[in-house]
DNA sequence: TTGGTATTTCGCCAATTACCGAAATACTAG
DNA sequence: CTAGTATTTCGGTAATTGGCGAAATACCAA
């Protein structure tokens, strides 16, 4: 989960995320979306993959990378873990 | 939102905000629970403020840190930016 | 005012991070 | 096999970050 976190913390990927959201796409069309080098996005996808956050899908010379939105509820479990009301714990009973 | 998910990249203030739910503590309660020099943990505690995940109530020379779950929808909100399914946006209607 | 306690600020350091350009790797059509 | 495209890896750099000890600040009882 710690790598989760530290995926979230940057701008960039989570931006990243965001357009994943709407649909996947290649390593290439990401890098048209951000003006960063395309070494630097390929930094970022491996951060993201390492986080489990995004799933990479090999074609040919082509990547396309999608979101795994199956984290998803892990993130908002842990969020509980310091968000959630200290009355929590009675309720799940 | 950046500086909330920079807050909580780190496992430190992650652990620092658990301990804030079950109760609000001063700094000193919460240095005694950190390996840490209380200057690192002061510096923590200035991250978290920034990022309105915690509130300081200053009484004498204690201060009392108590979370600030105000925020919680807020980054759960923020979760859905990337991480809600593409039919959100029809479901909201 | 002094001394003691509570806490933060400051300066320093090592490790980490985001970014870049070049080189390397992977794949494929011709 | 060669040339071209897609993408990653690598080495280097500047900035940021988490940690420390010392100094400074804030507060208050005596």
């Amino acid at each position: 989960m710690n790598e989760i976190f530290k995926a979230l913390a940057d701008p960039t990927r989570r931006e990243i995320l965001r357009v994943l959201r709407e649909q996947e796409r290649s390593a290439g069309e990401l890098s048209d979306l951000f003006p960063l080098a395309k070494s630097t996005l390929s930094g970022h996808f491996n951060v993201l993959k390492a986080a489990d956050l995004i799933i990479q899908d090999k074609r040919g010379t082509t990547i396309t990378y999608c979101l795994n939105t199956s984290v998803f509820e892990d993130v908002v479990a842990h969020l509980f873990d310091f968000f959630a009301p200290r009355e929590t714990p009675k309720e799940t009973i």
